[in-house]
DNA sequence: GTCTATAGTCGGATAGAC
DNA sequence: GTCTATCCGACTATAGAC
């Protein structure tokens, strides 16, 4: 589609803020939940309580709203995670950190994370998006992987090269990122939360994946150092 | 929708069979790329080289021809995995087994569940609507949870209940064994993947996740046994 | 800015010939 | 069993009044 319709009434007067914003959280939850082609404009703006022609009017069309619902979940995730991502290269810059440092700062990272995925503000809707949009062929998500790629694997990457003696893009090192982000990234999966009887996540149920995920870390890396 | 209209032809004489066969293929592949909504009858149809009626002829109707493709990965699964969960199951009955027994089979569950998810017959179609599946607002996931669940899920928390000195039951043998299966999940996550420079999957990289995951695993219960 | 009414397109399903 | 032709509903998007 043509790349230069977007920026409809990006952020005009005052009068249609609300609106424009009502759409757009609307958008942010129906999308997640009926994924792009199962989410027809009528549902969006009925449970938006607005009248159909109004998607066009803010987000040019439903691709626009769908591109906009995406932008909206990559600032949520740099608003969250861009701090931690700065705190550990800052940290990790500094010359009289230790290896019990360096785990410190790979459990903040992964706390935060585990924080960020699993609870929220609107704790269903925003994650799922975030997860839909892996696959959906109309290159909204490269975007939102860059984030993701700056903001947590990035860093994380550079937090198991220090501890393993690697470089952080080496091959190796980017096994075990992922692998030990894998720990907190399974708990998003609707599935696989059921077998443990959870239909929603708490912050009680937050801190018991955090709990669980630092203890094996820990362990990992107490077994597995510089080669 | 009515429950009652599957099976139209389910397996009818001879020459409709290689149809219904290419026809079923075909849909693993579009459903995984393009999501229920996203894919439509035609597309099906001229995929798998037939005519739009025969999807009807064949399966009663779209629904219908989406149940059938995830009762065939039901079968995929049913197929790779139940052996080993049974050999577990087996093996965790006899008393003569230690601890450095019970972590072999793990290794053994472990390598053969990322053998599935990762490699398989048809890589990226069948793992796709596998994950694709997890929220379709139709209810056609359920029992392909619940054969995760018999054939992956339970026989890891009985062999993690059994590490840790608690019941396969209990939270946080849940818990410890979703986390270690997250390991290898994170994996299937195209977007995942592409920070590592792997668009796709083979028997080498497959080898390098087990090593990975079995080093990490056989770490967390070095570090973690009974309390 | 907000709305009603409607245009134009495409999708799932069916009829009925072969 | 396979196919062409077609129906009809639902969808996105727009025109234009207020």
């Amino acid at each position: 589609m043509d790349p230069e319709i977007m920026r409809y009434r990006s952020s005009s007067c005052q009068r249609g803020e609300g609106t424009r914003r009502r759409i757009l959280e609307t958008a942010i939850e129906v999308f997640g939940t009926y994924e792009y082609d199962g989410a027809s404009t009528r549902m969006l703006a009925e449970r938006a309580g607005v009248n159909l022609p109004a998607i066009q009017y803010y987000f040019g069309s439903k691709e626009g709203l769908y591109r906009a619902a995406i932008e909206q979940i990559i600032r949520d995730i740099e608003e969250r995670m861009s701090p931690v991502a700065a705190h550990v290269t800052a940290r990790l810059a500094e010359t009289d950190l230790d290896r019990g440092g360096v785990l410190d700062l790979l459990h903040l990272l992964l706390d935060n994370f585990a924080e960020f995925v699993l609870s929220g503000d609107q704790p269903e809707a925003r994650k799922r998006l975030l997860v839909r949009a892996e696959a959906d062929g109309m290159n909204a998500l490269e975007p939102l992987q860059a984030s993701m790629a700056e903001n947590v694997v990035g860093p994380a990457r550079a937090l198991v090269g220090r501890l393993i003696g690697r470089a952080p893009e080496d091959q190796c090192t980017g096994l075990r990122t992922l692998a030990i982000l894998g720990q907190v990234g399974v708990f998003c999966n609707r599935g696989a939360r059921q077998g443990l009887g959870w239909t929603e996540i708490g912050g009680d149920r937050v801190r018991a994946v955090q709990a669980i995920v630092r203890e094996h870390t820990a362990a990992i890396f107490a077994a597995i150092g510089p080669s």
